[in-house]
Formats: C-alpha cells, structure tokens, sequence
DNA sequence: GACTGTGAAGCCATTCACAGCT
DNA sequence: AGCTGTGAATGGCTTCACAGTC
C-alpha cells in the first residue's frame, strides 16, 4: 500500500499498538498476530492490518508479525527513534503533574524547562526543575533544540504563550488550556480538553 | 432534523460551542450567526449549523441565535442544568492537579472524594480534599449519588480501579491511565491518553 | 440582504471478504 | 490450516448549495 493520505485516528492507534508490543515485548513473547494485537487494544483485526499496511508489510503471511521488529518499526513510524526535548510552561498544578509524570520520559520525551510569570513561583524546584521566568522560554528553546511546547496556564493566557512558543521555535504545542489557539498551520496542535471530555461523558450518560 | 444518529465529533464541539456561548453571553452580546460562532471555535459556519439541527431549530432565518437561549440549549443537551458529582481515584500529582482545577466547578462538575491506597498519602489535606481509603470509595459514591469517576492511578492499576468503581455504581468513567480499559459496555468510559497525544504530535512533526 | 435549516454530494474511515503466501 | 494484505462495499461525517424565512 504505502498510500499518502492517513487517517489521524490511524496514528493514534499505532501509539496504542506500539505500547501494546513493548508490553508484549517485555514479556518475551516474540510473534503476534493482528488478532492478538486487536484483542489486546480493543479493535477489530482487520483495522490493525489496515492500520499497518499504511507503512508497509510488516508480517508474514500464515505467521503473523515478530514483536520485536514490528515494535521498532512503530516507534519509527511516530518519530520515536530519536528523543524530543519539551517544555513546560506554566508552573501551577498541572504543570507540576506533568513534570513529575514517568511515561514522557519511557517514550523519549524529556523536559528541559519549565516557565512561569508568577514571581512566587520563580526559583522553586518542581521535581528535578526549577521554575524559570518565562523571558528565558526562547533561549532555553534555542539551546536544547526543543520542539515541543507544553501549555498548562489558565486559558487567559494561553494565546499569548501559544504565539511566544511559535516565535521561539517550537514545531509542535501539546495544549491543556480550554481555549482554541490561533497559530500558523505549519505549527502542529493537539488540544487536551477536560471539561470537553466530561461533557461528552454526561451527554452519553443522559441519554442512556 | 432531530434525528437519532448524533456524532460523537457533533458533542466535543458543541461543549466547545457552550463555552464560547458563555463567553460572549458574559460580554453582553446577545445575537451570535453561525459564522461568529465557527469563527470564534475554528470551524466552519455550515458544520456549526448542521450540529445544532441534530437537536432542534434553535435560530431565526436573516438574523442569528439568541446567545442566552442557545446557551442554556447547549447546556441542557450536554446535560448540565444540573450539577454531577466525581470522585478522582489516585491522590498523586495528578489527582491532586484534578482536585485543583477550576474548570471543573464553573461547568457544574463537583469533586466528592479523593480516594488512594497509599497510606502515608491517607488523611492529607489536597486542597479541600482529605484523602481517604480506597475502602471508603463505594460508601462515598452510593452517599452523594456519584455518577463519574476519574481515574488518575499509574496503569497497573486502572483495571482495578475501573472494576471497583462500576462495582460502586458510577455511569461514566474519565481515565487518565495509559490502558485499555475492560467494563460493561452500558459504563461510558473517555481516555486521555497523554503519550498519545504527543506521538501524534511527533509523527505529524517529523512528516511535515 | 442576511442568515438558518437541510437534502444531496463528496469525502473519509471502517468493515468485509477473499486471494495470496507460508 | 493459518494469517496477512488489500480491493470493494459499506457506513459515517463534512461540505456544498440553495430554498425558506425574517
């Protein structure tokens, strides 16, 4: 196959499947098929193979895929075979929650800042970092070749750190503030909603 | 319209669209077209008026949507007239970040009980919150008819956790934890996966 | 003239079903 | 016999375009 045009959900799915097979690998298990694979995630089978077959031909027909290989080949697909510097900006609870969270740093992703405006909160260690003004955001950007901005301020101000992160260099933001960003298209997003995620829950609960 | 078959896309963007509403509503405005409200959410004006058929006609040809009454349609839909009750499950930094979070509460969203099985994290203040025993977590949902969930435990223990929470009788489950989670189908479940969200973040940077 | 509500068209994603390989 | 890879069929969501209303 090795078309062009995939389906985000697709990606998503592939993050999904690529944890799965370190799981799988951790175990020691070597072969799995898309069945496997489906069971393990909740899909169907013939989702996973449509899934993979955007990338290439993983497995082997009568066999199915070796864990081990089809494992590098998913880190690879989702630019998982080098690390990502990040930072964080905005120092309150989340932000703290963030730094300390463990599964960034099993998948390559490492945080190298993490900003504030708020004088009180300037100097102080959250985890290993301590919290530096936000007027450093753009030199610590440049010096760590950080490509990911994490944005976990009030909605207030998430524009404007959206537009600072952007001017200082960074490709993609990772945005948990509850407001939509107005950026370049070159500039990729992904917005985390809570309360869009709680609605959702009541709306389907409701209607039960 | 008022179909049956409502897109899950259709909700997440109508929540975006009530919070956008409540904005406008606190400056005053008091008519919004649907091209003022795709512009305002990042959408276009065709997509904001299909949604908004599924559930009636709630606008007035040449002129617009009243922003109080679409408001309080958007609400109810989302089944906000009336307040929901959580309970967060995990009392770690991002249980705690959860307990802090305002948004929660100007939505109508209200934080029951903070539960762990950590017991030097047992008995400590986060916020208002004292943290209670896991034991205590059925008491606690049946006494103030909590209906949501939120899980905020590291992965290995997710499937306990959700298992215990249906046992206690919530509705709708909000998982923070990187798993597949395994429950009745009737049980609403939304996942946030963070690492997701960033190697989809990753694999759309390094195609660019 | 302005803007909504909605069938129809177009597009995208998932599922089916089977040929092809081991 | 078992399992992958994939064209074809289906289903679902979004965009178009315009009739209907103020």
């Amino acid at each position: 196959m090795k078309g062009f045009k995939i389906p985000e959900a697709t990606i998503s799915r592939l993050s999904v499947y690529s944890r799965y097979l370190e799981s799988l690998y951790r175990k020691g298990i070597t072969t799995v098929s898309s069945a496997d694979i489906a069971q393990g995630v909740g899909v169907t089978s013939a989702q996973v193979r449509k899934d993979l077959a955007y990338f290439g031909e993983f497995g082997t027909r009568g066999v199915g895929y070796n864990v081990k290989e089809l494992l590098d080949h998913t880190l690879k697909i989702l630019g998982l075979n080098n690390t990502w510097n990040m930072v964080v900006v905005g120092a309150g609870n989340l932000g703290s929650a963030l730094c300390a969270y463990r599964g960034f740093r099993e998948r390559g992703f490492y945080i190298v800042g993490v900003f504030d405006n708020d004088l009180t909160k300037i100097g102080k260690k959250i985890n290993e970092y301590e919290v530096l003004p936000i007027d450093h955001l753009e030199e610590v950007v440049r010096e760590n070749n950080v490509e990911i901005g994490i944005i976990a301020v009030p909605a207030a101000y998430a524009q404007d750190v959206a537009t600072r992160l952007v001017k200082a260099g960074v490709k993609g933001i990772l945005n948990f503030a509850p407001t939509v960003l107005n950026i370049p298209d070159k500039i990729i997003v992904r917005s985390v909603d809570l309360t869009v995620n709680l609605e959702v829950l009541t709306f389907n609960i409701r209607r039960d």
